[in-house]
DNA sequence: TCCTTTCTTGAATGTTCATTCAAGATACTC
DNA sequence: GAGTATCTTGAATGAACATTCAAGAAAGGA
C-alpha cells in the first residue's frame, strides 16, 4: 500500500492557471510538469490524458468559484450591496492583470467550441448555473424592496452575466483601473435601475 | 513572368473563416489547405508561414468590418437608428450559428494573448479603432440632439462595445433568438437614456 | 527487517504538425 | 515558338507533442 504524494486540489488549481494563461492547446505537457510539478506518468494515472486534466480543471474551478461567490453574499448585508461588491471583485480580478485574469469556463467555451460537444457542454451548464444563482440573487432583492417586483429577474441575470462577459474581454484591450470602474459602476445602475 | 493565379482577398476571407471556427493553434496547415485550396508552399510563398496568414487575415478583417460599419450608417437616417440596426446585425451574426460567428480580432487576442505581444497589439489596436468610430458616432447623435450633450462619447462607446463583447459570448451559451434581442434592446436603451 | 503493493520517474514511442524544397506546370516575353 | 521567370505542387523533413511503459522508489503490513 501506498497513498499518492500530491494534492489533487493543488494540482488542479495549478493546471487551471495554467490553461487559463496560455489556452488548452497552447499549454504542452512539459508546462503542466513545471506549473504542477506532476511528471507525465503520474498526469495520466490520475487524469487520463490532458483533456481528462482539463475535464478535472474545470470541475475544480466551478466548486472553487461557487464557494467564492457565496462567500460575497453574507445575510448581513443587503442584496444589492453584496452584487455591488461582488462586481467589483470581477473589476479587481481583472485588473491584476496576471494569468488568472480570464475566466476558464468561457476560456475553454471559446477554444474548444466547435470541437468538443462534452466541453461546450459542461462550460456552458455552469455559466447557466452561475445565471440561476445571480436570478436568485436578484429575485431576493426584490423581497428586500431593492428592485420593482415587476422585473424579471431572469432578464436582469443574463444581462448581470453579459456585462461580466463584456467586462472581462473589455479588460483585455484596456486594462485601465478608472475605466473599468466606471464601467462596471454603470452596469450595476442599469440593472438596479 | 507569371502571376499569382488565387485571388488573395478569398483566400484570407477562407482563412479567417478557419481561424474563427477552430482558433489559430487547431487549424492545421492541412484545415487551410482544404479552406483556400491553396497548397502549403503557395501560404509560405505568399505570407512566410502560418503565422503570416493570421496577420494578414487579421487585416483583412480589419478591412472588411470597417467597410461592412460604414455601410450601417447611411446620412439619410438617424444616428441612433443606425446604431440599433448596426446592433441588431451582430444579434443576427450571433444567431445565425455558423463559424463565423466570432470575432477575430477577440478570439485572436484570447488565444494569443500572453504568448505573442505583436498580435496583442494589433488586435488590441483595431479595437480601440473601432471603439472610435463608435464615439464619433455617440458624438455626431449629439448633434442630432437624439443624446444628451452632457454624456461622454467616449464613455458610451466603451459601454456600447462591452455589450457587444458581453453579446456575442453570451450567444456562445444561449443562442436563443429572441433572449439575444431582449438584451441587445436593453443595451440600446440604457446607452441612449 | 523484509516483502508486497502502489506510486513516481523520465526516457522511449509514435503521431501530428509546420515548414521546406526540388520537380513540374504555366504564363509571359522576345 | 522557344526560353525564362515565376508560380504550384505535394512528398520529404525535422521538430514538438501527447502518450506509454518499464524500472526505480517509497510506504505500509507482517
Amino acid at each position: 500500500m501506498r497513498n499518492a504524494e500530491f494534492d489533487r486540489e493543488k494540482v488542479l488549481r495549478s493546471a487551471m492557471n495554467a490553461f487559463m494563461s496560455k489556452g488548452f492547446a497552447n499549454t504542452s505537457m512539459q508546462d503542466i510538469k513545471k506549473a504542477t510539478g506532476l511528471h507525465p506518468g503520474s498526469i495520466y494515472c490520475a487524469f487520463e490524458n490532458k483533456r481528462g486534466l482539463l475535464l478535472a480543471a474545470l470541475e475544480q474551478y466551478r466548486l472553487d468559484k461557487e464557494t467564492e461567490f457565496k462567500q460575497f453574499f453574507p445575510t448581513n448585508k443587503s442584496v444589492t450591496d453584496n452584487l455591488k461588491t461582488y462586481l467589483e471583485s470581477v473589476v479587481t480580478e481583472c485588473i491584476s492583470c496576471d494569468n488568472t485574469q480570464a475566466c476558464l469556463m468561457t476560456k475553454s467555451l471559446n477554444e474548444t467550441a466547435e470541437q468538443d460537444l462534452e466541453i461546450q457542454k459542461i462550460t456552458s451548464d455552469n455559466l447557466a448555473r452561475f445565471q440561476q444563482a445571480l436570478a436568485d440573487k436578484f429575485e431576493q432583492a426584490k423581497k428586500e424592496n431593492s428592485i420593482a417586483l415587476e422585473k424579471n429577474s431572469e432578464h436582469l441575470a443574463r444581462y448581470f452575466l453579459m456585462g461580466i462577459y463584456g467586462l472581462r474581454t473589455f479588460a483585455q484591450t484596456h486594462p485601465e483601473p478608472i475605466v473599468l470602474k466606471q464601467l462596471a459602476e454603470q452596469l450595476y445602475q442599469d440593472v438596479l435601475r
